[in-house]
DNA sequence: CTAGATCAGTTGACGCATCAAGTAAAATCA
DNA sequence: TGATTTTACTTGATGCGTCAACTGATCTAG
């Protein structure tokens, strides 16, 4: 009980605090940092749109508005797949990855303010395996998690 | 980092799925069930919106918000308060009463399902912990923790 | 080779959260 | 006592996420 009462707040709290920190420092939600860090990450900067999606955690709605917004700031843009016209590639544009350099730092400080700094090593180590079974339990065939 | 990306997936993917449940079985949000759930853990089923408010962890302008739409299906009513007319009482309603009861159960269980059942003691006493060195990491003064 | 089914993505309407501006009651101070 | 400030809350405009309906491309059966 107290467990939950306890989770339940950072559940609510600890995603406020890392939007807060993006919204003032880049301008950008969490969501949008993820798809940009996403497409940041891969050999190409390119990603299709489905494999954005379930990388970033979100419906393919969700994303398609979303990307429409990147678009619009110039930091992605969209071209359909040579190699399947169903398929529509996000790619990451020169503007959007100096973004991505631009926030990442500030961020990672973020992340490690909040979360690593104050846990104990053996603590991450428990947190990283607890959040692989809450996840098995919540959808057992995802494949996300390595 | 691995620790981070799981932790990224269940902040994401916790709330949708405890959202989900109760939308399913309730018709009902988590936040109003915390809200409804708040006002029947007190002896007289009543709080002061600012102190529902910080319970729920929400902003008293969601609060205000969220028991209009609560106070028109019947589950909760507003009365100024007579000891500081500025302040305003939440009352839960018979009806209210009920909601709870019949929604309680299922929650309960959605919650020792998809936490508390795949985490070992250990893992379960460690959370409680690490919840709340992470609370206090982003917000110092906080006191709703025990 | 073509009619239907399926897959990937887009779009628009609706609901909820957020922010800024507003109201009303109590406290503070002149 | 009256004027100002503070506190508690409400309201309305704006923006984002969700759901359902849609478009187009590819696959499959006959």
């Amino acid at each position: 009980m107290q467990t939950w009462l306890a989770l339940v707040s950072v559940l609510i709290r600890l995603p406020a605090a890392l939007d807060g920190q993006l919204q003032r420092d880049a301008g950008i939600s969490h969501f949008e940092y993820q798809v940009l860090a996403g497409l940041s990450m891969t050999p190409e900067r390119t990603m299709r749109m489905s494999e954005l999606a379930s990388f970033s955690d979100g419906s393919l709605s969700r994303l398609s508005h979303v990307v429409g917004r990147l678009e619009k700031r110039g930091w992605v843009r969209r071209t359909p797949d040579p190699a399947d016209g169903r398929y529509t590639l996000a790619v990451l544009t020169e503007d959007g990855w100096d973004k991505v350099v631009a926030t990442a730092p500030g961020h990672v400080e973020a992340v490690r303010g909040f979360v690593l700094d104050p846990l104990t090593k053996a603590q991450t180590r428990q947190l990283r395996d607890i959040g692989r079974r809450i996840m098995r339990a919540i959808d057992p065939d995802d494949t996300c998690l390595g």
